[in-house]
DNA sequence: ATGCTAACTTACCAATCGGTAAGTGGTCAA
DNA sequence: TTGACCACTTACCGATTGGTAAGTTAGCAT
């Protein structure tokens, strides 16, 4: 018999996919564990509802993200955001996984009361960002707007590439890729120096 | 009885409604009837298939953002995007069915062979560019990053404003707003302007 | 009046949904 | 050896899904 541990991270790996995929009400329990292998009892065991096995989706992909902000950790915070956003990007140009859920989740959160765990990773990149020189004088408020938009437009990026590359030929993927970079570094380097 | 055109467009108003909160998935012919007052055969004889309905709404969907988009028209094409944009910000900010239906379209566009309907829209979009004195060096295929960057900055703040707001407060709400539309000036601006 | 068609309705269908109940087989401590 | 426990399975459940079949009703041209 194999560890508690492995089995259950296992499953949330196997719906962080589908998820992702096919958002909260296009994936069924059947899917999940024709996918994991197993009988989806075996989901139910671990996670007593379908909605709790997404909300452990949505707490594993927070720990992730917050990870990956910290592993790019640079003593000038500004050098930091630039590195984290760009790195982000060409992550999620590979693997869109964790981008395609968080669109998915911010599609469905408002009109239930699941709670969002994506603040800590927020108030982190709030913290990096009025720590730089130009990003000290806006309110925390004009900081968040920023932020968002940063992680917007990246996020957006990736779960629109498949499609307009899809309208306008596959080698502008590539052209969509370099630009979203550019945009980055540019878009850091005009809100965080003075 | 009604004449046809009336009850088709009615039907289509409200899958719209639907399928923009609650997605293709999350969204059934039962509840579409329900909304609309009627049986959902009704709905099944304008449309053959949930699908075809759903096509339907994204038809639809397109014609009423090229609209917009036209209904901005201005001599300078600097002006008349940066017009567009802050004005589909400000109506999307009271009523974001439209960009959430389009977010929801772009999650699910990729996997089935669905064509896209949003290609003369964007089309226009970057024809505007190319007529501005900055966009007019940029590469057709740097226009279309830079609009659809553009867009997605609108559409991701639409639909993460109640989150964020939810998360840090309702009067952050407006905050949100107002940066985006002193963002989206500035880079009409930096784009458009050599 | 009659027949045709458009716009529906009621009745029904197999398939699938999320979830419950009751085991089954293996591991491990006592 | 026993008994508890864990990870899981088979069997099953009512509800709901998208969709079909067969009427029903109203308007309208002939």
């Amino acid at each position: 018999m194999k560890p508690s541990g492995d089995a259950k991270s296992a499953y949330i790996a196997v719906a962080t996919r589908r998820f992702a995929m096919d958002g909260f009400h296009g994936t069924s329990l059947s899917h999940l564990a024709k996918d994991a292998g197993v009988s989806k009892q075996a989901l139910l065991h671990f996670f007593k509802t379908k909605e709790a096995l997404y909300a452990a989706t949505l707490t594993a992909l927070a720990e992730r993200m917050m990870q990956d902000l910290v592993a790019c950790r640079h003593a000038d915070p500004a050098q930091w955001l630039s590195d984290y956003f760009t790195t982000l990007c060409q992550k999620a140009d590979t693997d869109p996984t964790d981008m395609r859920l968080v669109v998915h989740a911010l599609l469905d959160s408002d009109q239930n009361a699941r709670k969002w765990p994506l603040r800590p990773y927020l108030d982190e990149l709030i913290r990096i960002t009025s720590a730089t020189s130009g990003g000290r004088t806006a309110k925390i408020s004009v900081q968040l707007a920023w932020v968002s938009q940063m992680i917007g437009m990246i996020q957006y990026h990736i779960i629109s590439v498949p499609t307009v590359s899809g309208m306008y030929g596959a080698d502008t993927a590539t052209v969509l890729q370099v630009e979203m970079v550019k945009r980055i570094e540019y878009a850091v380097h005009e809100f965080c120096s003075n």
